[in-house]
DNA sequence: GCAATTCACTTAAACGTATTCGTAAATAAA
DNA sequence: TTTATTTACGAATACGTTTAAGTGAATTGC
């Protein structure tokens, strides 16, 4: 192993100081031309890399943010994760990225080992089993933080959502229009403002529409798979529903599988639609309606932000958009031929 | 903004050194249990945080790995990640994740960003634009580097890469015995080991049960979404094959697509297997059959091959496993009823 | 009983960078 | 010419941690 090349191998081999080089990589006006261009050809010719640890350490910056999601293995999700790491390569960022997997002990755990310096900001959509603020309301005083998609209502923050209240409204109403009468509604994220924003959608659509609705059409989120899996199942024989609204992704595998084991056809003896950003949607036995979220423009627009509080710019609360989602109808929902 | 509590803080609060105190915080023999009591409960109550760019310094460890990725929204990849951030977590060790797009520029830029002390070690997955082996020649000298599912050929390194020939081989017989007698291929990473292999397995299939192959069967995969849809067209319209092996799973949803515009009738007219890692894959129309990687197991295994490199302990060639795919069959290639 | 060892702690020096302050020379202003 | 300002650089320090080396006291060995 030869000898690491730093900024002091540099000022020794120009004869300057360490201050005159580690001025020039930074391109300081202090320094002449001449001296910046000669200290930039020997950093590269001796091919200097900067210690980031020591300049993180000496600048309390670390040109890095994280990212804290549920579940990478998300369509959502990862489009989103794209959209903010495109915006953070322009800026010459890394991205940490953690996953909670709905575990808000292990999201406590991750935001806590971030606010001693690791990272300059954190970008975070928070798990389901969340449902403290007080965390989240004493992080965000200590770090910069910008919430997307799934928020609470009671912290005051930067929150990059949807329009899941429109949304839910509106996916209800294509339903209804659609003759059916006994919409069932597979929740999850109930204790986020996501979910009880998409809820009330739902149910202020129905009530619009003068149809009643009675508890046992509301199937909540397991996190064990079968469990979800057979609540759907006894949901179907028990409450009969002829349409079914998924408020996640991850409940709408287990509703198309349960009508294909009790031999419901789909659109014909229940219509299913779901929010969802898979990108199989279209070519799903039969293809799915799906309300599909601005994944990867959310993550742009949070990851600006972000950068917008690391600039210390003030943020007024008019020019955080609400996403449009987009209702995608395709043959699960279709009326009858 | 109250003064940040480092050692110092608690040293001098404690009248002791900070030497101390540092060696109470990591454990170290030299310090009475008593004192290490008194710093650890010190460092609670005033809620103490180790600044990472100052141990990372001196220490010249960062607990950070980094993950480099053509692209996370991609079903197999995105499980690779969890199963690799399973195995840090167990480690505290933090997760950096890039993806290149396929973009070898991309690449090196990220890997060079590296190797300066950001991260203890990389996993990588190449892009599939990368031809050259040198960059990565030079990388693995100067940091632990391990390989997981797309690797050269002769790069000197840990790789943990999967039964690409046998699973091709075993696709291609498949379709075969379903009758399938010109079979198109969707190729992709042909400069990679893995695409090698793979086209390797499909030709010797066709040539051990006396099938010709012509050129005019090959499609590759372009970064241009649209030039691959139309090339997939053009392949169905003039070679009318009877099947088609997609290589990589971004080929198989718009051979999906080409089939339907042209009117085909899956599996009748044209059967079609992919290799993919797609969830919903038994629910497309029709199912498809794939060639399905263990994703999750292939991350944890490249993961805790760095951690033995990061352990300095030694690795014998023996030891590290190809794992196995599976080819799960489904009606996308079933023969006539 | 005295040397050798162990124990528990301290001193001091790193790790590599960024930055404040100072300064000598060069230039501009008066 | 004298003074003020600018330019281009250097000395020194700080960022917060880890660790090699040193120290005095207590314990052990023979």
């Amino acid at each position: 192993m030869t000898e690491n090349v730093t900024v002091k191998t540099l000022a020794r081999e120009l004869n300057v100081s360490i201050a005159t080089v580690s001025k020039a990589l930074n391109d300081s006006h202090e320094i002449s031309i001449e001296t910046k261009q000669k200290v930039l050809a020997l950093a590269k010719k001796l091919k200097y890399e900067r210690n980031p640890s020591a300049s993180n350490l000496r600048s309390q910056k670390t040109k890095t943010i994280a990212v804290i999601v549920p579940e990478i293995a998300n369509s959502f999700f990862s489009l989103a994760i794209n959209g903010i790491e495109e915006i953070a390569r322009k800026r010459d960022y890394h991205v940490l990225i953690y996953q909670t997997h709905e575990n808000s002990e292990i999201e406590t755990a991750f935001t806590e080992s971030l606010v001693c310096g690791r990272v300059d900001g954190i970008l975070i959509s928070i798990s389901s089993s969340t449902n403290s603020s007080s965390h989240f309301k004493s992080l965000v005083k200590k770090i910069p933080v910008v919430f997307f998609d799934r928020a609470l209502d009671d912290i005051d923050a930067i929150k990059v959502t949807t329009d899941d209240y429109q949304s839910a409204y509106q996916a209800t109403l294509h339903l209804i229009e659609n003759g059916c009468k006994n919409i069932a509604y597979l929740s999850a994220l109930s204790k986020l403002d996501t979910g009880k924003k998409r809820i009330q959608g739902y149910f202020d659509a129905l009530k619009n529409k003068g149809l009643s609705f009675n508890k046992g059409l509301m199937v909540t989120h397991d996190p064990d798979r079968d469990k979800t899996y057979n609540r759907i199942k006894n949901l179907l024989i028990i409450q009969k529903p002829d349409a079914i609204i998924s408020s996640v992704e991850e409940m709408v595998i287990p509703a198309y599988n349960a009508c294909k084991a009790l031999d419901l056809r789909i659109p014909d003896d229940v219509k299913i639609l779901s929010f969802s950003n898979l990108s199989t949607a279209a070519l799903l036995n039969p293809s799915l309606t799906t309300i599909t979220q601005p994944a990867f423009e959310i993550g742009q627009e949070a990851a600006g932000f972000l950068f917008k509080l690391l600039d210390k710019k003030y943020i007024t609360t008019e020019e955080i958009p609400v996403m449009k989602s987009v209702l995608i109808k395709r043959d699960s929902t279709s009326g009858h031929t």
